[in-house]
DNA sequence: ATATTTGTAACTTGTAAAGTTACGAATCAA
DNA sequence: TTGATTCGTAACTTTACAAGTTACAAATAT
């Protein structure tokens, strides 16, 4: 399964919580992901295409927000992630070994269809700021950890 | 990927344009889409739990639609193959060897905004028969043939 | 210069879907 | 009741691809 977008929020969450405090190391967010950093820097660099973070290599290095979070929606990294797969949503697919045309064609429409949920998700995605979902996120984190072990 | 509600929309397709003419075969069906008739009989085995066809086995056994093409809509077959998973759609996923917690709680915030894409997709795979989809893949197998060979 | 970090290519691993084989059970026809 | 046919499903293999890993050149800072 598909976990680029996840990824890539967590990487704008993490640099939202640093904001203005020097770049994030690959190997650091990676650790916080409990993942390698080279599957990081994959997610980064499409990241960085959308513009949505800045990166320098060296001492010193790693990332920053390239805009302030309150102005970077999880649309926008669903966007990112998405501009060379077309889409995070899983898509139908007829088989492609099978030259009997009929199953391309039905997958094809079915995928139609598919698109009024995408933008729906769209929608909703474009409705949540990082901002936001850094505060929605560690409110969550909160109550699951008071869970394991409260007060 | 996942080629379910691909294969499930096939077969109703078939077996409508089959209404009142017998059972037919899932060896049948397997051939037209292109695959294995134990793929098919996989499919179908969740169509009949959904009562939108029935079977029979034996000579002259097969597969017919539990009620008329007008009256089964897309959204039954995909609540038919999504009885079990859950969704067709994908939907995100944290690392799961990870120990630490917040790539689950990412990916749990991240699926309920899926939720919303899910249900727009219900909605207009409601609007859509078995009838109207048969109808709808002719015209476009028709547009697709002449392109090869126009007249 | 040296240390650090990114960027990315190339490879391995893990895993889920699809495909296949096999066979028992149900049904029909002679 | 025997034989042919078809379904149902378990068990296995194959395929496809995302994730993980290794390695190293290129960029940057001290």
């Amino acid at each position: 399964m598909n976990s680029q977008l996840t990824i890539a929020v967590h990487i704008l969450a993490v640099l939202a919580n640093r904001e203005g405090q020097g770049a994030v190391t690959s190997e650091e967010i990676a650790e916080g992901f409990g993942t390698n950093p080279v599957v990081i820097r994959r997610v980064m660099s499409l990241l960085k295409k959308a513009e949505l973070v800045k990166s320098r290599p060296g001492t010193g290095g790693g990332s920053v927000l390239g805009r302030p979070a309150e102005e970077i929606t999880l649309r926008d990294a669903y966007t990112a992630v998405t501009i060379e797969t077309g889409s995070v949503l899983g898509r139908q697919s007829g088989n492609c070994r099978s030259n009997i045309p009929i199953a391309p064609i039905i997958a094809e429409y079915l995928n139609e269809l598919y698109e009024d949920a995408e933008k729906a998700l769209i929608r909703r995605l474009g409705s949540v700021t990082i901002s936001d979902f850094r505060l929605e996120i560690a409110n969550r984190a909160k109550a699951s950890l008071s869970k394991v072990s409260p007060q």
